[in-house]
DNA sequence: ACCATATATTTTGCGTACCAATTATTTGTA
DNA sequence: TACAAATAATTGGTACGCAAAATATATGGT
């Protein structure tokens, strides 16, 4: 088997070409894709726990603490404590961000549109499912 | 459409999700993924230019400096000056890369014939149509 | 009330990953 | 031959991404 068909290869190969293809998108927001998905899950619920956030965007919550301290840079996100329990921190958007909901949105799904139009219906739906399959695997790690 | 529909998001979901079961399987060698990509593309062709295993790996030729910096730091690779052309550098295993040859190359072909043991002939089939497909496009991204 | 344990977030350290700029060398062309 | 343009690799800067350790607070059992 050559290299260039290692299925974990490709698809990192993959993801790197859609998140640059992404990217170039965004330039004129100043955003980074990962940023982008952040705000999006975001704009579907506002308010949530870091760790919860963390568990929606599937990454670290150490991840999310360097993210979240650039997007609060750029004054779209805030953080505001937790009135219950005084560990948790709550991520707000903020009017900035709002503003560019309705862009954001639609750019969104025109990007996803834009990879979906290259499969036939059953592509898709067989790479939905595979994806799916890869992602709730467990090999036993841990 | 959810957040968690959006194919760029999911796959680089998969790409982390997989990379980090490598990664597991990779402890015992102290190596990367990308590290364990890195040599076994050069297993198959050993003492190539730096800019051609940049192509063969789809990195960029800077984020191969540092990677070999550390394969050689471990004592994994060496450069060498190309004798025809004085700007070019030649990238060599070592013997000691070359001892765990026959070990990696193994792991590497159970480590894909795990991830494709998830998947029906068909699956695996339109799978890859569809990993080509999206990394093969070009939407006129510069 | 006390304290061990669990949970929420951050910090530190390391390793990708990319872009733009830089350095060194080669190639094409006047 | 001279020199502009192309090519090979590195450097510097920014942003993920994760694991392990640290900090702060909450919770459960006694």
């Amino acid at each position: 088997m050559l290299f260039k068909d290692c299925l974990c290869f490709l698809v990192g190969k993959v993801a790197r070409k859609m998140s640059r293809i992404t990217k170039e998108r965004l330039t004129q927001y100043g955003l980074t894709p990962t940023q982008f998905f952040l705000l999006t899950a975001l704009y579907e619920e506002d308010g949530i726990l870091i760790s919860v956030l963390a568990r929606k965007v599937s990454l670290d919550r150490a991840t999310l603490t360097g993210l979240l301290d650039r997007l609060e840079r750029d004054g779209l996100t805030k953080r505001r404590a937790d009135p219950e329990d005084r560990r948790a921190i709550r991520i707000h958007l903020t009017i900035k961000a709002e503003a560019l909901r309705e862009e954001l949105t639609e750019l969104y799904h025109d990007n996803n549109g834009m990879f979906l139009s290259l499969l036939s219906r059953e592509e898709q739906e067989v790479f939905e499912r595979v994806v799916n399959k890869l992602e709730t695997v467990d090999f036993g790690t841990k």
